[in-house]
DNA sequence: TGTTGACTTGAAGCGCACTTCATAGTTTAT
DNA sequence: ATAAACTATGAAGTGCGCTTCAAGTCAACA
């Protein structure tokens, strides 16, 4: 088990940050002392390490929010959770496709420039 | 020429997301009538669409707003812009592999689960 | 003539994802 | 025993990217 500094240093988010995502509902409850210190398990480690990939992919919290409820279903949501990841995977790269158009359009402003 | 509500109209963004991309530089100044009208030029259209484009891609204002002023310099800064695109790039796949992460670790929990 | 409707501005408001603050209790080291 | 370091909470503050509001100007039409 460990202390909300432990647990902060092991995932490179701020207890402030890991505090915020248990109130979200992005955590499973957090194991609590007789004193009422969180004490992280290694699963919530672990739980915390996935849901902090999802915020990098640019996942609303939200959207880990009803992810996060799937999975603690188990394994019968599979399917749904490999849709939702799906989406996200198009949702990128239609980015890349919207970063390819700005080029193209670069390209015709910079003739207009006529430079 | 078009109106306020035409280029709004021709970019599916809102007048108020137009006049606030000019007030943040995104845009070079739009032409005016006597009566203080904007008056945006087919060029302008296309300079909307592009920033439009980066929008979509996530690229942030001030960014954008950097890509702009490389732009307004015209065909000198090329190099410049294709390095700042292809930082964007990067990113994006950076996201992609975040989320890859993501159902990796989704599957080590699903184990911890044990269902 | 007056009342729609489109346009102008600056300022305020909003949702998101945190971060910081104020206040207070606990544990550890000297 | 007391100071330093860590923890807790709720509330307020921050930055971003818009959106909405308030107050006024201007053009066209019944």
């Amino acid at each position: 088990m460990y202390s909300a500094k432990e647990a902060a240093e092991m995932t490179g988010l701020s207890t402030a940050t890991l505090r915020y995502y248990e109130k979200e509902q992005l955590l499973p409850p957090i194991a609590r002392t007789k004193q009422k210190y969180r004490q992280y398990s290694d699963s919530d480690i672990e739980w915390i390490k996935m849901v902090q990939c999802l915020r990098m992919a640019n996942v609303p919290i939200q959207s880990i929010k009803k992810y996060i409820a799937l999975l603690s279903q188990g394994g019968k949501t599979m399917e749904q959770r490999y849709i939702m990841v799906q989406d996200y995977i198009t949702d990128i790269q239609e980015q890349m496709i919207h970063l390819k158009n700005a080029l193209a359009l670069d390209k015709n402003i910079l003739n207009g420039i006529a430079d």
